[in-house]
RNA sequence: GUGGGUGUAGCUCAGCUGGUCAGAGCACCAGAUUGUGGCUCUGGGGGCCGUGGGUUCAAGUCCCAUCAUCCACCCCA
Protein backbone atom coordinates (compact mmCIF):
# COMPACT_ATOMS: atom_id res chain seq x y z
CA UNK A 1 0.00 0.00 0.00
CA UNK A 2 1.70 3.63 -0.40
CA UNK A 3 2.25 4.83 2.64
CA UNK A 4 3.92 7.55 3.60
CA UNK A 5 4.67 9.95 6.50
CA UNK A 6 3.18 13.59 5.89
CA UNK A 7 4.52 16.71 7.46
CA UNK A 8 2.66 16.68 10.71
CA UNK A 9 4.60 13.08 11.42
CA UNK A 10 1.18 11.00 10.96
CA UNK A 11 1.35 7.76 8.93
CA UNK A 12 -0.88 8.39 5.46
CA UNK A 13 -1.87 5.79 3.66
CA UNK A 14 -3.60 6.01 -0.07
CA UNK A 15 -6.81 4.21 -0.26
CA UNK A 16 -6.18 1.01 -2.49
CA UNK A 17 -9.65 0.52 -3.22
CA UNK A 18 -13.38 1.18 -3.06
CA UNK A 19 -15.29 -1.07 -0.82
CA UNK A 20 -14.31 -0.25 2.69
CA UNK A 21 -15.15 3.43 1.51
CA UNK A 22 -18.31 2.14 0.83
CA UNK A 23 -18.70 0.70 3.70
CA UNK A 24 -18.07 3.41 6.09
CA UNK A 25 -19.97 5.65 3.83
CA UNK A 26 -23.17 2.99 4.38
CA UNK A 27 -22.44 2.63 8.18
CA UNK A 28 -21.25 6.41 9.03
CA UNK A 29 -25.03 7.96 7.13
CA UNK A 30 -26.68 5.05 8.83
CA UNK A 31 -28.12 3.99 5.45
CA UNK A 32 -28.60 0.25 7.38
CA UNK A 33 -31.61 2.07 9.13
CA UNK A 34 -33.15 2.72 6.16
CA UNK A 35 -34.64 0.64 3.73
CA UNK A 36 -32.48 -2.18 2.34
CA UNK A 37 -31.27 -3.56 0.13
CA UNK A 38 -28.95 -0.45 -0.88
CA UNK A 39 -27.37 -0.21 -4.16
CA UNK A 40 -24.42 2.51 -4.47
CA UNK A 41 -21.39 3.27 -6.77
CA UNK A 42 -18.25 5.25 -7.00
CA UNK A 43 -15.70 5.94 -8.93
CA UNK A 44 -12.48 7.85 -8.49
CA UNK A 45 -8.46 7.20 -7.81
CA UNK A 46 -6.94 4.79 -5.97
CA UNK A 47 -3.46 3.91 -5.21
CA UNK A 48 -1.02 1.13 -4.71
CA UNK A 49 3.11 1.14 -4.31
CA UNK A 50 4.14 -1.77 -6.37
CA UNK A 51 6.13 -1.07 -9.70
CA UNK A 52 4.27 0.12 -12.62
CA UNK A 53 4.05 -2.54 -15.03
CA UNK A 54 1.51 -2.81 -18.52
CA UNK A 55 -1.94 -2.32 -16.46
CA UNK A 56 -0.65 -1.61 -13.00
CA UNK A 57 0.10 2.33 -12.20
CA UNK A 58 0.61 3.88 -9.12
CA UNK A 59 -2.51 5.67 -9.30
CA UNK A 60 -5.03 4.43 -10.99
CA UNK A 61 -8.93 4.89 -11.58
CA UNK A 62 -11.56 2.14 -10.46
CA UNK A 63 -15.33 2.41 -10.54
CA UNK A 64 -17.43 -0.18 -8.68
CA UNK A 65 -20.82 -0.83 -7.42
CA UNK A 66 -21.97 -2.36 -4.07
CA UNK A 67 -24.90 -3.91 -2.51
CA UNK A 68 -25.83 -3.59 1.18
CA UNK A 69 -28.39 -5.68 2.90
CA UNK A 70 -29.34 -8.74 0.71
CA UNK A 71 -28.11 -12.36 0.68
CA UNK A 72 -30.14 -13.31 -1.98
CA UNK A 73 -27.89 -14.91 -4.56
CA UNK A 74 -30.24 -13.21 -7.67
CA UNK A 75 -28.31 -10.31 -6.28
CA UNK A 76 -24.75 -11.75 -6.83
CA UNK A 77 -25.81 -12.54 -10.14
CA UNK A 78 -27.33 -8.89 -10.84
CA UNK A 79 -23.95 -7.55 -9.71
CA UNK A 80 -21.51 -9.40 -12.31
CA UNK A 81 -24.68 -9.24 -15.25
CA UNK A 82 -24.36 -5.52 -14.83
CA UNK A 83 -20.49 -5.38 -14.93
CA UNK A 84 -20.16 -8.01 -17.68
CA UNK A 85 -23.20 -5.65 -19.84
CA UNK A 86 -20.93 -2.76 -19.37
CA UNK A 87 -18.03 -4.30 -20.92
CA UNK A 88 -20.21 -5.38 -23.63
CA UNK A 89 -21.81 -1.75 -24.40
CA UNK A 90 -18.34 -1.00 -24.19
CA UNK A 91 -17.30 -3.24 -27.15
CA UNK A 92 -15.25 -5.82 -25.36
CA UNK A 93 -15.03 -9.30 -26.77
CA UNK A 94 -13.59 -12.35 -25.72
CA UNK A 95 -13.58 -12.00 -22.10
CA UNK A 96 -13.77 -14.59 -19.45
CA UNK A 97 -16.02 -14.73 -16.58
CA UNK A 98 -14.51 -16.92 -13.77
CA UNK A 99 -16.16 -18.02 -10.64
CA UNK A 100 -16.40 -19.47 -7.85
CA UNK A 101 -17.67 -19.62 -4.03
CA UNK A 102 -15.32 -19.78 -0.98
CA UNK A 103 -18.49 -20.42 1.08
CA UNK A 104 -18.73 -19.42 4.71
CA UNK A 105 -16.63 -19.42 8.00
CA UNK A 106 -17.82 -23.00 8.41
CA UNK A 107 -17.10 -24.03 5.00
CA UNK A 108 -13.80 -22.57 5.12
CA UNK A 109 -12.48 -24.07 8.69
CA UNK A 110 -13.76 -27.68 6.94
CA UNK A 111 -11.86 -26.76 3.65
CA UNK A 112 -8.66 -25.47 5.86
CA UNK A 113 -8.76 -28.80 7.65
CA UNK A 114 -9.05 -30.63 3.82
CA UNK A 115 -6.51 -28.72 2.66
CA UNK A 116 -3.86 -29.11 5.26
CA UNK A 117 -4.33 -32.64 5.16
CA UNK A 118 -3.73 -33.09 1.84
CA UNK A 119 -0.65 -30.73 1.77
CA UNK A 120 0.99 -32.13 4.89
CA UNK A 121 1.97 -35.02 2.59
CA UNK A 122 3.14 -32.55 0.00
CA UNK A 123 4.69 -29.80 1.96
CA UNK A 124 8.21 -30.21 1.21
CA UNK A 125 7.38 -29.42 -2.33
CA UNK A 126 5.70 -26.39 -2.04
CA UNK A 127 7.56 -23.13 -2.54
CA UNK A 128 8.49 -20.56 0.23
CA UNK A 129 5.62 -18.63 0.29
CA UNK A 130 3.18 -21.46 0.42
CA UNK A 131 4.65 -23.11 3.05
CA UNK A 132 3.90 -19.98 5.11
CA UNK A 133 0.11 -20.12 3.55
CA UNK A 134 0.21 -23.67 4.87
CA UNK A 135 -0.44 -22.66 8.26
CA UNK A 136 -1.64 -19.17 7.96
CA UNK A 137 -4.28 -19.31 4.97
CA UNK A 138 -3.90 -22.65 3.27
CA UNK A 139 -6.58 -21.49 0.89
CA UNK A 140 -4.10 -19.48 -1.09
CA UNK A 141 -1.97 -22.33 -2.06
CA UNK A 142 -4.85 -22.81 -4.55
CA UNK A 143 -4.05 -19.69 -5.75
CA UNK A 144 -0.12 -19.71 -5.86
CA UNK A 145 1.60 -19.66 -9.62
CA UNK A 146 4.43 -21.59 -8.98
CA UNK A 147 4.71 -24.53 -11.37
CA UNK A 148 5.89 -26.91 -8.20
CA UNK A 149 2.71 -25.67 -6.14
CA UNK A 150 0.09 -26.06 -9.23
CA UNK A 151 1.66 -29.43 -9.81
CA UNK A 152 0.96 -30.50 -6.20
CA UNK A 153 -2.13 -28.69 -5.95
CA UNK A 154 -3.74 -30.93 -8.83
CA UNK A 155 -5.96 -32.91 -7.20
CA UNK A 156 -6.41 -31.04 -4.18
CA UNK A 157 -10.18 -30.54 -2.75
CA UNK A 158 -11.51 -27.92 -3.73
CA UNK A 159 -13.85 -24.87 -1.58
CA UNK A 160 -17.07 -26.08 -3.70
CA UNK A 161 -15.86 -30.20 -2.33
CA UNK A 162 -16.38 -28.26 1.47
CA UNK A 163 -19.34 -25.79 0.85
CA UNK A 164 -21.75 -26.58 3.62
CA UNK A 165 -25.07 -26.89 2.55
CA UNK A 166 -26.67 -23.69 2.28
CA UNK A 167 -23.96 -22.44 0.66
CA UNK A 168 -23.75 -25.07 -1.86
CA UNK A 169 -27.35 -24.22 -2.27
CA UNK A 170 -26.32 -20.42 -2.78
CA UNK A 171 -23.98 -21.32 -5.18
CA UNK A 172 -26.01 -23.25 -7.19
CA UNK A 173 -28.85 -20.61 -7.20
CA UNK A 174 -25.99 -18.02 -9.01
CA UNK A 175 -25.67 -19.98 -11.26
CA UNK A 176 -28.77 -20.43 -12.12
CA UNK A 177 -29.58 -17.18 -12.47
CA UNK A 178 -26.65 -16.77 -14.57
CA UNK A 179 -28.21 -19.48 -16.76
CA UNK A 180 -31.31 -17.64 -16.72
CA UNK A 181 -30.18 -14.45 -18.43
CA UNK A 182 -27.70 -16.54 -20.70
CA UNK A 183 -24.63 -15.18 -19.12
CA UNK A 184 -21.58 -18.11 -19.90
CA UNK A 185 -19.01 -18.47 -17.16
CA UNK A 186 -16.41 -20.52 -16.18
CA UNK A 187 -16.15 -22.37 -12.90
CA UNK A 188 -12.48 -21.40 -11.29
CA UNK A 189 -11.95 -23.77 -8.22
CA UNK A 190 -8.24 -22.22 -7.93
CA UNK A 191 -9.69 -18.48 -7.59
CA UNK A 192 -9.69 -17.55 -4.12
CA UNK A 193 -10.53 -14.88 -1.91
CA UNK A 194 -8.13 -14.79 1.18
CA UNK A 195 -9.61 -12.28 3.81
CA UNK A 196 -11.93 -13.42 6.24
CA UNK A 197 -14.48 -11.59 5.26
CA UNK A 198 -15.25 -12.63 1.84
CA UNK A 199 -17.84 -15.56 1.61
CA UNK A 200 -19.72 -17.26 -0.80
CA UNK A 201 -19.31 -16.08 -4.09
CA UNK A 202 -15.61 -14.65 -6.12
CA UNK A 203 -15.56 -13.63 -9.68
CA UNK A 204 -13.44 -11.90 -11.96
CA UNK A 205 -12.65 -10.99 -15.42
CA UNK A 206 -9.77 -11.33 -17.70
CA UNK A 207 -9.00 -9.97 -20.66
CA UNK A 208 -6.65 -11.56 -23.36
CA UNK A 209 -3.74 -9.45 -24.97
CA UNK A 210 -3.37 -6.85 -22.02
CA UNK A 211 0.22 -8.07 -20.63
CA UNK A 212 0.51 -10.12 -17.64
CA UNK A 213 -2.07 -8.32 -15.34
CA UNK A 214 -4.99 -10.00 -17.07
CA UNK A 215 -7.49 -9.03 -14.68
CA UNK A 216 -9.93 -6.13 -15.50
CA UNK A 217 -12.72 -6.48 -13.25
CA UNK A 218 -13.92 -8.63 -10.02
CA UNK A 219 -15.55 -9.14 -6.71
CA UNK A 220 -17.33 -11.00 -4.92
CA UNK A 221 -19.62 -11.73 -1.73
CA UNK A 222 -18.40 -10.06 1.43
CA UNK A 223 -21.49 -10.62 4.75
CA UNK A 224 -18.37 -9.86 6.83
CA UNK A 225 -17.05 -7.34 5.76
CA UNK A 226 -20.02 -4.37 7.36
CA UNK A 227 -19.65 -6.25 11.03
CA UNK A 228 -15.82 -6.19 10.96
CA UNK A 229 -16.27 -2.54 10.13
CA UNK A 230 -17.97 -2.37 13.33
CA UNK A 231 -21.86 -2.13 12.02
CA UNK A 232 -24.24 -4.81 12.07
CA UNK A 233 -24.33 -7.91 10.82
CA UNK A 234 -24.85 -7.19 6.99
CA UNK A 235 -24.59 -9.07 4.23
CA UNK A 236 -22.79 -7.09 0.85
CA UNK A 237 -21.72 -8.23 -2.57
CA UNK A 238 -19.74 -5.61 -5.31
CA UNK A 239 -17.79 -5.38 -8.26
CA UNK A 240 -14.82 -3.05 -8.93
CA UNK A 241 -13.11 -2.83 -12.32
CA UNK A 242 -10.07 -0.82 -12.55
CA UNK A 243 -10.53 2.00 -15.94
CA UNK A 244 -6.89 1.74 -17.15
CA UNK A 245 -7.10 -1.64 -17.48
CA UNK A 246 -10.24 -1.64 -19.34
CA UNK A 247 -8.69 0.99 -21.74
CA UNK A 248 -6.08 -1.04 -22.58
CA UNK A 249 -8.18 -3.45 -23.77
CA UNK A 250 -10.12 -1.61 -25.66
CA UNK A 251 -7.26 -0.60 -27.13
CA UNK A 252 -5.68 -3.99 -27.85
CA UNK A 253 -9.68 -4.99 -29.60
CA UNK A 254 -9.21 -1.86 -31.22
CA UNK A 255 -12.49 -0.86 -30.39
CA UNK A 256 -13.26 2.92 -32.08
CA UNK A 257 -12.43 5.54 -28.83
CA UNK A 258 -15.73 7.86 -29.13
CA UNK A 259 -14.00 10.57 -31.38
CA UNK A 260 -13.21 13.69 -29.85
CA UNK A 261 -16.19 16.03 -30.32
CA UNK A 262 -15.40 19.73 -31.52
CA UNK A 263 -17.76 22.64 -31.14
CA UNK A 264 -20.99 23.05 -33.11
CA UNK A 265 -20.23 26.11 -34.92
CA UNK A 266 -17.08 27.96 -35.14
CA UNK A 267 -17.30 31.74 -36.24
CA UNK A 268 -15.08 33.12 -38.82
CA UNK A 269 -14.01 36.25 -39.68
CA UNK A 270 -12.39 38.16 -42.10
CA UNK A 271 -10.22 40.69 -41.11
CA UNK A 272 -10.66 43.08 -38.22
CA UNK A 273 -14.27 43.92 -39.66
CA UNK A 274 -16.18 41.43 -38.81
CA UNK A 275 -14.38 40.89 -35.40
CA UNK A 276 -16.06 42.39 -32.99
CA UNK A 277 -19.52 41.18 -34.34
CA UNK A 278 -18.03 37.55 -33.96
CA UNK A 279 -17.07 38.06 -30.55
CA UNK A 280 -21.08 38.68 -29.45
CA UNK A 281 -22.36 36.35 -31.58
CA UNK A 282 -20.19 33.78 -30.05
CA UNK A 283 -21.51 34.98 -27.13
CA UNK A 284 -25.37 34.68 -28.07
CA UNK A 285 -24.66 30.94 -29.68
CA UNK A 286 -22.95 29.94 -26.37
CA UNK A 287 -26.07 31.44 -24.74
CA UNK A 288 -28.46 29.40 -27.14
CA UNK A 289 -26.84 26.05 -26.18
CA UNK A 290 -24.47 25.90 -28.50
CA UNK A 291 -20.82 24.87 -28.17
CA UNK A 292 -19.04 27.56 -30.16
CA UNK A 293 -15.53 29.22 -30.90
CA UNK A 294 -13.87 31.56 -32.97
CA UNK A 295 -10.16 32.23 -33.93
CA UNK A 296 -8.07 34.16 -31.94
CA UNK A 297 -4.80 34.13 -33.37
CA UNK A 298 -5.64 36.61 -36.25
CA UNK A 299 -5.43 33.73 -38.72
CA UNK A 300 -6.18 34.01 -42.73
CA UNK A 301 -9.96 32.91 -43.76
CA UNK A 302 -8.48 29.97 -45.67
CA UNK A 303 -6.61 29.20 -42.45
CA UNK A 304 -9.76 29.92 -39.90
CA UNK A 305 -11.99 27.09 -42.13
CA UNK A 306 -8.88 25.14 -42.11
CA UNK A 307 -8.92 24.73 -38.49
CA UNK A 308 -12.53 24.25 -38.34
CA UNK A 309 -12.24 21.33 -40.35
CA UNK A 310 -9.85 19.70 -38.08
CA UNK A 311 -11.96 20.25 -35.34
CA UNK A 312 -14.69 18.63 -36.87
CA UNK A 313 -17.22 21.79 -36.57
CA UNK A 314 -20.55 21.34 -37.96
CA UNK A 315 -21.03 24.59 -38.93
CA UNK A 316 -18.93 27.70 -39.87
CA UNK A 317 -20.81 30.98 -39.57
CA UNK A 318 -18.33 33.57 -41.50
CA UNK A 319 -18.40 37.33 -41.02
CA UNK A 320 -16.87 39.68 -43.47
CA UNK A 321 -17.35 43.24 -44.73
CA UNK A 322 -20.07 42.06 -47.41
CA UNK A 323 -21.79 40.40 -44.92
CA UNK A 324 -21.76 43.36 -42.41
CA UNK A 325 -22.87 45.43 -44.39
CA UNK A 326 -26.16 43.45 -45.28
CA UNK A 327 -26.90 42.44 -41.80
CA UNK A 328 -25.98 39.12 -42.19
CA UNK A 329 -23.48 35.98 -42.02
CA UNK A 330 -22.69 33.37 -44.11
CA UNK A 331 -23.94 30.16 -42.26
CA UNK A 332 -21.81 26.93 -43.89
CA UNK A 333 -22.26 23.62 -43.34
CA UNK A 334 -19.59 21.89 -43.34
CA UNK A 335 -20.17 18.11 -43.59
CA UNK A 336 -22.69 19.40 -47.16
CA UNK A 337 -20.29 22.36 -47.82
CA UNK A 338 -24.07 24.61 -49.00
CA UNK A 339 -24.00 27.90 -47.27
CA UNK A 340 -27.02 30.42 -46.86
CA UNK A 341 -26.46 34.16 -45.75
CA UNK A 342 -28.26 33.87 -42.46
CA UNK A 343 -29.80 37.65 -40.62
CA UNK A 344 -27.41 38.26 -38.13
CA UNK A 345 -29.84 37.72 -35.58
CA UNK A 346 -31.87 34.92 -36.36
CA UNK A 347 -28.24 32.56 -36.47
CA UNK A 348 -29.02 30.93 -33.34
CA UNK A 349 -32.69 30.17 -34.08
CA UNK A 350 -31.78 29.22 -37.45
CA UNK A 351 -29.25 26.77 -36.52
CA UNK A 352 -31.20 25.30 -33.56
CA UNK A 353 -33.95 24.34 -36.50
CA UNK A 354 -30.73 22.59 -38.53
CA UNK A 355 -29.30 21.25 -36.06
CA UNK A 356 -32.80 19.40 -34.85
CA UNK A 357 -32.86 18.23 -38.31
CA UNK A 358 -29.81 15.98 -37.70
C1' G B 1 11.83 -4.79 -3.22
C1' U B 2 14.44 -7.64 -7.87
C1' G B 3 15.85 -8.08 -13.14
C1' G B 4 15.99 -6.31 -18.06
C1' G B 5 14.82 -2.74 -22.16
C1' U B 6 14.44 2.35 -23.69
C1' G B 7 15.38 7.97 -23.30
C1' U B 8 17.29 12.08 -30.42
C1' A B 9 11.75 17.62 -33.18
C1' G B 10 4.85 18.12 -30.55
C1' C B 11 4.27 12.39 -31.97
C1' U B 12 6.50 7.64 -34.02
C1' C B 13 11.30 6.61 -34.80
C1' A B 14 16.30 6.28 -38.08
C1' G B 15 21.19 7.57 -36.98
C1' C B 16 26.37 0.78 -38.58
C1' U B 17 32.29 -0.64 -35.57
C1' G B 18 33.22 7.14 -32.06
C1' G B 19 35.09 11.57 -37.45
C1' U B 20 28.93 16.32 -42.69
C1' C B 21 24.83 12.67 -37.54
C1' A B 22 21.25 16.98 -36.38
C1' G B 23 17.68 13.36 -39.95
C1' A B 24 12.70 11.01 -41.92
C1' G B 25 7.45 10.48 -41.73
C1' C B 26 3.32 12.52 -39.39
C1' A B 27 1.72 17.02 -36.93
C1' C B 28 2.17 22.50 -36.99
C1' C B 29 2.66 27.27 -39.96
C1' A B 30 2.68 29.80 -44.76
C1' G B 31 2.00 29.96 -50.02
C1' A B 32 -0.01 27.93 -54.70
C1' U B 33 -6.12 29.36 -54.31
C1' U B 34 -5.97 38.35 -53.38
C1' G B 35 -13.25 35.80 -49.07
C1' U B 36 -14.04 29.43 -48.12
C1' G B 37 -11.99 23.32 -44.85
C1' G B 38 -10.97 17.99 -46.49
C1' C B 39 -7.02 16.18 -51.81
C1' U B 40 -2.35 17.67 -54.05
C1' C B 41 2.20 20.40 -54.60
C1' U B 42 6.04 23.92 -52.76
C1' G B 43 8.40 26.15 -48.81
C1' G B 44 9.14 27.11 -43.48
C1' G B 45 9.64 27.07 -38.08
C1' G B 46 11.12 23.90 -34.44
C1' G B 47 16.15 19.57 -30.97
C1' C B 48 21.60 21.70 -24.32
C1' C B 49 20.43 13.77 -28.72
C1' G B 50 16.96 12.91 -20.46
C1' U B 51 20.67 15.04 -16.80
C1' G B 52 25.69 15.16 -14.57
C1' G B 53 30.48 13.43 -14.74
C1' G B 54 34.43 10.70 -17.41
C1' U B 55 37.51 8.54 -21.70
C1' U B 56 39.25 10.86 -26.47
C1' C B 57 42.33 15.26 -30.95
C1' A B 58 36.94 14.25 -31.57
C1' A B 59 30.91 11.63 -28.01
C1' G B 60 23.43 10.73 -29.78
C1' U B 61 27.48 7.14 -30.63
C1' C B 62 32.03 4.37 -25.48
C1' C B 63 32.22 4.18 -19.67
C1' C B 64 30.09 5.58 -14.78
C1' A B 65 26.32 7.82 -12.03
C1' U B 66 21.53 9.79 -11.74
C1' C B 67 16.53 10.66 -13.19
C1' A B 68 12.43 9.26 -16.13
C1' U B 69 9.79 5.65 -18.66
C1' C B 70 8.42 0.65 -20.34
C1' C B 71 8.18 -4.71 -19.60
C1' A B 72 8.59 -8.73 -16.37
C1' C B 73 9.25 -10.83 -11.38
C1' C B 74 7.22 -10.07 -6.53
C1' C B 75 2.64 -8.72 -4.56
C1' C B 76 -2.50 -8.20 -5.22
C1' A B 77 -5.91 -6.96 1.33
Amino acid sequence: MYTFTDRGDRSITLRPEGTACAVRAYLEDKLHAGPQPVKLYYTGPMFRYDRPQAGRFRQFHQFGIEVFGSNDPAVDAEVIAMSMDFYGRLGLKNLELHINSVGCVKCRLVLRRELQSFFRKRYDDLCFNCKNRFEKNPMRILDCKETQCIDSGVNAPTPIDCLCESCSAHFEKVKKHMDLINIPYIINHRLVRGLDYYTNTAFEMMAPDIGAQSSIGGGGRYNGLVETCGGPPTPGVGFALGMERVILALDRQRVAFPGTVGPDVFVVTVGQVGSDEAFKLLFKLRAAGFSANKDFLNRSLKAQMKYAGKAGVRFVVIIGEEELARGVAMVRDMVTAKQESVILDQIAVYLTKRKSEV
